[in-house]
DNA sequence: TAGATTGTTAATCGATTAACAATC
DNA sequence: TAGATTGTTAATCGATTAACAATC
């Protein structure tokens, strides 16, 4: 990794990491740049361009390995370097993400969940215990937390946002759907804003009518 | 719009949205090209580029009036023009959705849920009634859907596409985490790629540790 | 009018595509 | 060896940034 990868290309690597996961599963065993951009809408030129920015992963007169090559991408992106999780809020969101999100396949280990609902409290999902949200800096101070996944009403998003900084996390996976205007310091913040991505859809589907 | 707008201009849009909405809340009445790049993290020339794809909404020497800019870029993104929505797969994130996704504030009008779980089928959440899954395409032959939301595994998501696209739904709002392979024929595709996004969140944190 | 800030054209920068020599 | 396909350099294209005249 020579220099700074640009932001295009890193959002594009999950891409090129599920599509070889598929053609894992498929008993594809090596594939082409031509064959990938054609499966992918990208152009052969760009895939190799892309994989160039880690140093090549392929063979000339060849192609890739799909399995050497998911492997390479997975590498990476650090699936292999496991990252602590915790999960804020434990509504239907959080609940879903904790049931059906499988944050093992993607390098991460949930580790527990928060809510400050009684009824909640106690209970676990899926095998993931849903601690008192008010229990939450005493956890924070005593265990490693390298991600936090927002899922509680925006309304606390700043609030707690400042305390997952103070209390050294370093990434947040932000679902609340406000941006989060706290200091940061260099804690990242990735967030998934669903109303942008409907609005997208909008705008097409209203264009073409 | 005299010509394509392109991808890049579409997606900020949203940005442009929210930001509105939110000066508007906090009372400002005006703001100009400058303030708001430095709350947005784009550069003034950047933020006239794109608005002047539309045909400019500013004002010289003045700036844009934010609730006349909020209007303007909500009637782009064609707020106004509802359209009918309908999820299908009423697990914790169909009904996390359900329950506290504004669907209405975003131009569109949810009106049903569908699911093959007998303990669900009959209940309604937030005011949604789920209906029963088998019912689907009956449904469609007699109600005009737009948008289907795929919540429901991964598993039938192709099956499904399959339906909404002879049934004449033209956006697809696709949650399962799969790429549709289905020829979707003019049927618009926005998928929300929940791992993409965990993925490079944990790429720019591995990178600095 | 003078000051501010847009709309818009021109310059720059970066990303994508094309081309081809290297090599398996 | 001949064919295929990469890695990599060069060309193109598009998006962002800078500059400034128009104008409120």
């Amino acid at each position: 990794m020579k220099y700074k990868i640009s932001a295009n290309v890193i959002r594009r690597l999950p891409r090129y990491l599920r599509r070889m996961t598929m053609l894992e599963r498929q008993e594809v065993e090596k594939v082409s740049s031509t064959e990938l951009g054609e499966r992918m809408g990208l152009t052969a030129s760009q895939i190799r361009q892309d994989f160039n920015c880690f140093g090549g992963f392929g063979q000339q007169g060849y192609g890739y390995n799909v399995k050497q090559l998911r492997e390479d991408i997975g590498g990476i992106l650090g699936l292999d370097r496991t990252l602590s999780a915790i999960v804020i809020g434990a509504g239907n969101l959080g609940r879903a993400l904790i049931a059906n999100f499988h944050f093992s396949s993607y390098g991460f280990c949930l580790e527990a969940a928060f809510d400050t609902d009684p009824a909640l409290i106690g209970t676990s999902v899926n095998g993931t215990a849903i601690l008192n949200g008010a229990s939450l800096e005493a956890y924070l101070t005593e265990n490693h937390v390298d991600v936090a996944v927002l899922t509680m009403p925006k309304g606390f998003a700043a609030e707690i946002a400042r305390l997952l900084v103070r209390r050294g996390v370093r990434g947040i996976w932000n679902f609340t759907g406000t941006d989060i205007d706290a200091d940061l310091g260099d804690t990242v913040v990735e967030d998934v804003h669903l109303s942008d991505s409907l609005l997208t859809l909008g705008y097409y589907l209203r264009g073409v009518s």
